[in-house]
DNA sequence: TTTACAATGGTTAACGTTAATCCTGGATAC
DNA sequence: GTATCCAGGATTAACGTTAACCATTGTAAA
C-alpha cells in the first residue's frame, strides 16, 4: 500500500491538513515542522498523488508534446529543446508519437486534454478536417511547432521554409544551374507546400520553365532519397544538382550518386534542408538551411506558458529565422 | 467549460450513471441507448475526464517511458517499438528523457507514480545509490530495457552485449588484427562494461597483451568518435581496425579517418554496434551488430504487461539476440 | 399467471488532496 | 492589560467519475 498523506500524519502527529501545507511550502507553516514532516514523508517513501491533487485545482505543471516520429532527428532536437525549457520553468513535459497517423494525433489529443495536462504542443500531420474541428473546440492552450494547421491562425511557430528554400535555389540557379532536381516532402504538409513554393518561386524569378519531371514527391524518409535518385538517374533524367526537402532525403541522394558513380560536389551539388546533428559527419558533408531547432523547441514553451499563464492572450505566429550552411557537398566558392 | 457527464445526462434525459456505463460500454446498456449516448457525447464535445476516473479505480491504461535521449537514434526505435504495442494493447505511452541525469531519473520516476501510470520502462543511467533505493521500494511494475542496474535483479531486457562484442574482435584477432583501437561507451553503464568486457575476452583468448593506450573511454557521442580517432591519430597510436561501442562513435571515426587520408576498410577497418537506421547510409557503409531495437521495445511491453496483470508474477532478465552485419567498413572476406 | 430477466434509474460512498473558514493558545508589541 | 500576530488544528465541501446496491418497468418464457 502507498503512503498516503493521512498515513504522514498519524505518524508525526500532526493534522492532515498541516502535512499538505507543508508540503506544499506553504507559507503559514513553521520551517521547523515543515522539515520535520518533510523527513519523515521521505522515510516514508512518500510521493504526492498528482492525480488527486489535480482533481481539487486547476493545473497540473505538465504540458503534452505530440510529435511527429521519435525516429526523426529533426523533432528529436525539437524535443530536447522542449523539454529543458519546460523543466526550468517547473514544468515536465509528456511526449507521444503520431508517426503522421491524423486519427492518431487526435486520440493523443483527447489523452492529453482527458488527462489534464497544462497546454499542448502539437507537430500538426497532414490536415484533415475532423482534426481542424478538434483544435477549434479545444480548451487548453495550444501551439503548432514547426508546421501550420489551414484554418488555425496564430497558433504557430514556424521557421521560414519558404524564404530559405528561396534563397537556396535562387544561390544554385545563380551559379549556372539550370536543370535542379527537387525532392518534395509529404503533400499536405504546410513545410513542403512552403519549401516547395520556395523553389518554384527562384525558377519563375529566373523564368526558368518547370520540367515535372525534375519534382519528385516523397515522404521524407532517407531511403525515399535513395530510390528517388536512382529511378531518376534510370530514367535518363538529367540534372546538375539536388536540393532536397530536408536533410535525410539528401543522405539517401548522396547514398545513390555514390553508387551511380557520380562525384559530389564535382557531377552533382547536393543541398539539404533543416541542418541535422548528423549531417556534418556525411561523406561529403551536406551542405544544407540551419533550422534553429533546439531554440524552436524553447520558443514553442515560452509561447505555450505565456498562454498558459494569461488564457486571454491573443495567439499570433512567430517564424524563426534560418540561415545557410555551405559544405562539402556543394562547391567551394569562396563564400 | 468542459462538458461533464452530468451535462451529457441532463442533454439525453438519462441518468448520470447510464452515461458513465453507456460510455464505458457496460453491457447492461442496450445498443440503442449507447448509441444514442455516445452520439450526444460528440455532438457536446466530450472529453473523459481520466484523471477523475483514475481517482476511483486502480488502472489508467498508460505506461511511462523514461529514455535516455530523445536525440539517440537507438531508443527512437526502441520507443517506436514500445509505441506500437502499447496501443495494439489498448495501451497509451508518455515518455520523457533524462538526458543521462539520474536526478532527473529518479524525478521522471515520481512524476509517472505521481501520475498514476499503471507500469514503468526505463533506460537506467549511471549507477547509483539513490535510485538503486527507488527502485527497490517501487510499487508499480517496472522493467529495464537495454541496461541493467545492480542491485535489481530479474527486470532487465537485454541484448547479447557480450557475446557479440565478443565475437566481432574475435573475427577481427582471426582475420589478422592485433593492434584494434576500442572506443569505449560511457563507464558506470551497464551495456559499456559488457561490450567492453566482450573485446578483453577476444585479446585474452587469443593471448595478446593488453595495450591501454588503445582503450579509449568516451560519453558514446559522435563527435568523441571523431575526436578520439584524431587524438590517437596524432599521438602516433597504431592500429589496423577500429571497434566502437556504438555506430556513433564509428561514424565520427569514419570522419577522422577520412580527413587523415586513411582508406576505409583498406588502411583501417570499422566495426560498429547498434545497427542505426542511418548506418547503412554512411559511406562506406558501416560494419556493425545488429540489436534489434523495435523488437525489444515490443518485448518490453509484452513484459510489463505480464506483470501488470500479474502482479505476483516472478521477474526474469530477457536476452535478445543479435547478429553481425558485414557491410563496406570491413573488407569483404566472401562471408 | 407466475417467474425471470434485461434495461434502466436513483442513491450513495468512495478515491486523496486542497482550500476555505473558523478556532486556539502563546508570544510579542504597544 | 489589551491588541495583534503567528503556528497550527479541526471541520467540511469540493473536484468528476465509478461501482455497489436496490428499485422499477416491461417483456418473454414457463
Amino acid at each position: 500500500m502507498n503512503t498516503l498523506m493521512k498515513d504522514i500524519a498519524q505518524a508525526t502527529g500532526f493534522s492532515i491538513n498541516t502535512v499538505s501545507r507543508a508540503l506544499r511550502d506553504d507559507r503559514k507553516i513553521s520551517k521547523r515542522t515543515r522539515e520535520l514532516i518533510r523527513a519523515k514523508a521521505d522515510a516514508m517513501g512518500y510521493i504526492h498523488n498528482a492525480i488527486a491533487a489535480n482533481m481539487r485545482c486547476l493545473q497540473s505543471k505538465v504540458i503534452g508534446v505530440i510529435s511527429k516520429d521519435s525516429s526523426n532527428p529533426f523533432f528529436a532536437e525539437v524535443v530536447r529543446g522542449i523539454e529543458e525549457r519546460a523543466r526550468e520553468h517547473g514544468y515536465n513535459m509528456l511526449l507521444v508519437n503520431t508517426e503522421e497517423d491524423a486519427q492518431r494525433e487526435r486520440d493523443y489529443v483527447r489523452l492529453f486534454v482527458s488527462r489534464h495536462v497544462d497546454g499542448l504542443l502539437v507537430v500538426p500531420g497532414y490536415q484533415c478536417q475532423e482534426n481542424l474541428q478538434l483544435y477549434k473546440s479545444l480548451s487548453i492552450p495550444f501551439c503548432f511547432v514547426g508546421r501550420r494547421v489551414q484554418g488555425i491562425e496564430g497558433h504557430s511557430l514556424l521557421h521560414q521554409d519558404y524564404e530559405s528554400q528561396l534563397e537556396v535555389s535562387s544561390y544554385l540557379i545563380a551559379n549556372g544551374h539550370r536543370r535542379m532536381l527537387y525532392l518534395a516532402g509529404p503533400e499536405n504538409l504546410s513545410n513542403s507546400a512552403d519549401r516547395l513554393n520556395g523553389h518554384l518561386k527562384a525558377l519563375e524569378n529566373a523564368g526558368i520553365a518547370l520540367d515535372p519531371s525534375l519534382i519528385i514527391h516523397t515522404r521524407g524518409h532517407i531511403e525515399e532519397g535513395y530510390a528517388s535518385v536512382n529511378l531518376a538517374l534510370n530514367r535518363g533524367i538529367r540534372f546538375s544538382v539536388i536540393t532536397c526537402f530536408n536533410d535525410l532525403l539528401a543522405m539517401g541522394a548522396l547514398k545513390s550518386l555514390s553508387e551511380n558513380g557520380c562525384q559530389v560536389p564535382k557531377d552533382v551539388e547536393v543541398f539539404g534542408f533543416d541542418n541535422l546533428y548528423i549531417s556534418q559527419f556525411m561523406q561529403p558533408s551536406l551542405s544544407t538551411v540551419d533550422v534553429p531547432k533546439f531554440a524552436l523547441g524553447v520558443s514553442a514553451v515560452d509561447e505555450l506558458l505565456r498562454h498558459i499563464e494569461r488564457r486571454d492572450l491573443e495567439y499570433k505566429d512567430l517564424n524563426l529565422e534560418t540561415r545557410l550552411i555551405y559544405r562539402g557537398s556543394t562547391l567551394n566558392r569562396g563564400l
